[in-house]
DNA sequence: ATTACGAATGAACAATTGTTCATATGTTTG
DNA sequence: CAAACATATGAACAATTGTTCATTCGTAAT
């Protein structure tokens, strides 16, 4: 009867895993992060966020946008609020989304570089 | 009968929108950027990529320093090899990985910046 | 060549996510 | 205040995704 093979017992460079667990951020901080990249991981919200790093627009014209109906964009900018990555104001009945601060500018223009290499 | 709501028929600012669409990238640059983020939004993917922004390691020591199954390692490392996120070398049983490219490096800084606003 | 072991893969199940439809808020205008 | 309209929300269903288990592949050593 064969030991189960687990990952436990079985290591090449213990030092040096020791090492960079110590420097890994706290789980918490990489669980917000991935938030964010996850959000930022779907071509619909990717497209709001493009469209929004441009212009600021209200959820009407981000619907004729994208072709999307103005509750599927809803749904998704209400996603982008958590974690502040974008903030809106309201003028009259209409609500004009924009991005929340320089980083995901940042983020787009270096995602869209790599793509280039 | 009420007609549908449509948004085609709905909009604020229409010259907004079509200077807007015409600066958003392609429909597939657009995907292929969404697929880096939506594979760093995982949190054991990013977790990965955190530790392989610091150090090379291979499938065995990266099992050990997340508590996975090397599987589980694999399944991930493949997923990340696809639009070269992280690249690979054999060092005769053993396969070692390290990110591919700065930029990778670059989108982990700006995503921790915006967490720390 | 056979054994040992690290890594990779396929398929199946479970969990998460996106979308839609119906309905509710909130704001302006008559 | 009632109607009209922009936006927001909840719940349910469909689609996508992550994980696990079993198996296979590749390399090195005996």
């Amino acid at each position: 009867m064969p030991e189960i093979d687990t990952c436990e017992i079985n290591f090449i460079d213990e030092n040096k895993v020791k090492a960079v667990q110590r420097k890994i951020p706290l789980e918490g901080t990489v669980n917000q992060l991935s938030v964010i990249f996850k959000l930022m991981g779907d071509p619909t919200r990717l497209k709001i966020i493009l469209a929004l790093s441009m212009e600021e627009l209200c959820v009407c014209d981000l619907a004729l946008l994208l072709g999307l109906t103005r509750s599927a964009i809803s749904h998704q900018l209400r996603l982008l609020k958590g974690p502040r990555l974008v903030k809106f104001r309201r003028a009259g009945k209409l609500v004009y989304y924009s991005l929340d601060d320089q980083h995901v500018k940042h983020l787009l223009k270096d995602g869209l570089e790599h793509l280039s290499d």
